[in-house]
DNA sequence: AAATGTGAAGTTGTTCACAGCT
DNA sequence: AGCTGTGAACAACTTCACATTT
């Protein structure tokens, strides 16, 4: 058996119509031209600076914030010249303002609702997981193809899959976490889509089709350890 | 309170004596210059070709695999040509091969043993999870601050911290999984290193300082989930 | 004809060096 | 003096164009 290009009879791999599938680098940030990982960062210094509100410090100086941050000080100050000049000459940056010049950038100020799909172990680790609420996420519902095997009691309403798309609408929700099985990711993303969903974080191992307009981020658990072995060979 | 570069006082950003903290990207390839993208790639191949094996398809174009990895078939063909070459003109790649190929170079071929520390909510997750078993690695043991609060059945043995030297030194472990909460996250990561660990994969959102020769890789859900966010606005 | 392999061009992201403010 | 802001140099990565092999 042969596989190129045009073949599609691989499960999950088919070409779905109307769906094309954007490499990580080259989606566009849609929103202007400041590059992708100077936004990554950009959440990472807001992290650092509500470190230092809690602290009571007012004023910070790019190399402290750089160390705290684990960047170059010069790469710190050019990330921020891309959304404007904030800091003062011989001082440094004050906290607050800068703290929150980037949360209304990030656009994380207000509370947004996500979903969550495929309430497994994974599923219902991060259904547990105080991080996203402590960001401004709030996971509002979860769905499962089989709701009732889930005894844990949660603080989240755990639906069946036919309920997707009515909650989405009457939540007005646009980003999902999904976590199911790889065989059924390509098919949840879909309904997903089709139900108004524009971003999707993505835990299955698989690589999802998506139209230009919804941006799939991708968190590979088992690459992100294969990666760790390779670099502590030498 | 003013904070400026000499500054030890905040809580988790201590200068560690002997401790550098080192940025993702600048982190030395260790073996050879073959750009860390490239490798990260590399496993993403590799997890393609697998599927491919599984369903007994013998060759592969570098359109074909491309297509299916989510990469420019161009950058495929680069990719593959750090290593040697492989490929026949003409005709394309011989799964099988290829696949040896990358495996043996990532290193992951054998059962690499792991360990994991912070049994919460999160480390309960992973250590159900398939994932890294079906890649080559094995969560050898775990460790938690109360071992006897972990009621589930596992398979892995659960330990105190007092015994994460003894065990690591035994079983010969390399490679850790971090999950305590952020305060405990700088702490536990100095007793890893000490007892020989040299590769993190760290779960807590925080920057870690580690020498040199240890490699942390971080995966900040809250973040990935924030970057989303950024991006579906428009 | 079909596909790989690769130098060169292009693009993106990082760091330097220093001008300019406070 | 101390620290920011930034054009220019640099480095890393990606894509192109096409020579080369089967």
């Amino acid at each position: 058996m042969r596989l190129s290009s045009g073949w599609t009879g691989m499960p999950g791999l088919e070409k779905l119509p109307g769906l094309r599938q954007i490499p990580d680098d080259l989606k566009k940030n849609g929103r202007s031209d400041i590059p992708r990982k100077t936004i990554y960062r950009m959440s990472l210094y807001l992290r650092c600076l509500q470190r230092l509100i809690q602290n009571g410090i007012q004023t910070v100086s790019s190399d402290a914030l750089a160390q705290a941050a684990g960047v170059k000080p010069t790469q710190l100050r050019k990330d921020l010249t891309y959304f404007g000049q904030f800091g003062r000459r011989g001082l440094g940056y004050e906290v607050e303002q800068l703290a929150k010049m980037i949360s209304d950038h990030l656009g994380s100020s207000s509370l947004q609702p996500v979903i969550l799909i495929g309430v497994g172990n994974l599923g219902r680790a991060l259904l547990t997981y105080r991080g996203f609420e402590k960001e401004g996420f709030e996971i509002v519902a979860a769905f499962d193809e089989r709701p009732e095997r889930v005894r844990d009691e949660l603080k989240v309403p755990i639906y069946g899959m036919k309920d997707l798309s009515r909650v989405i609408e009457e939540e007005e929700v646009r980003m999902a976490i999904l976590c199911v099985p790889s065989q059924a990711a390509q098919l949840v993303a879909n309904n997903l889509i089709e139900s108004g969903i524009t971003g999707i974080l993505n835990f299955a191992p698989v690589v999802l089709m998506a139209p230009d307009e919804v941006i799939v981020n991708n968190v590979n658990l088992a690459i992100e350890l294969e990666n760790l072995s390779y670099f502590i060979q030498d």
